[in-house]
DNA sequence: AGTAGACCTCGAGTTAACTCTATGTTAAAT
DNA sequence: ATTTAACATAGAGTTAACTCGAGGTCTACT
């Protein structure tokens, strides 16, 4: 069966070699194998396992966390129940993410029409509130 | 004009006082005043302005970037071109965001798929390839 | 006048997630 | 056989964004 080398792996994933052996010293890859001189085979399915763990970090979750659900993994179909519970969070999570930069980009939306609009205008002074003053 | 303590933008800005206080020591509050003898009085419009740095926030900018941006607003119109740049950039930034975020769910939601139907079977061995070995 | 609670500054401490340095080993190519 | 590049570990250093403690001041209330 193929193997790769920690950089090729890094390459792939766009991660740093660095990154990847401080991911293997939380206990992210227990599943990756050894040389017998020490030296890291990553499987296609290790690789596959740092794309969820990629995953997972995309949705914000630090990687303690990720590290128990590696855990659970190990322990076999005893944490099944554990692991559906963490994606259906995980979903919940990232759900409400998306409806929070959907409306921080309306906001932004906003700012660039009020910056095009001064910036045609040569001055933000055509948003000041322009109460005119009646004298009495 | 009605002013409000840094407590009272705390609590209604879901910030603690130490953020606020560090917000302003790294330089985003410039236009926030101050009593004769120090405290600060937040107005109306700074809390507005807090609103926008938490915006940008939301985006992943950086504070020191942030800051960038405060500066700019305090230069005046001479800077409207910047600000606008900023804020296409801060889009384009958020939208790719989006994607990506969009990209996560999806794979969230097979993980969801997979262990739904493995806590069914009461095993993952359910999703192992299941290739049979036909004798020859 | 005295006290409690909110305010202030300064600077140190914390945390997460890397990132790198020093030192040594291994594997491939000349 | 030797060099070179990639691999290894242990542990120190970095960075961002807070978070807090110490020590002091201010304001409102009895």
């Amino acid at each position: 069966m193929k193997t790769y080398s920690i950089s090729e792996v890094a390459k792939q994933l766009d991660l740093t070699v660095y990154t990847l052996r401080y991911y293997d010293k939380e206990g992210l890859l227990p599943f990756v194998e050894r040389t017998s001189s020490g030296i890291r085979m990553f499987k296609e399915s290790d690789i596959e396992a740092l794309k969820v763990i990629e995953c997972l970090k995309s949705t914000g979750m630090p990687i303690k966390e990720i590290k128990n659900f590696i855990d659970w993994c190990s322990d076999g179909d005893a944490t099944l129940q554990q692991r559906y519970d963490m994606f259906i969070e995980r979903k919940a999570s990232v759900e409400t993410q998306l409806k929070e930069l959907k409306k921080t980009l309306e906001l932004i939306d906003h700012k660039c029409d009020y910056y095009k609009t001064a910036l045609e205008a040569g001055t933000e002074d055509v948003h000041k509130a322009n109460k005119i003053e009646i004298p009495h």
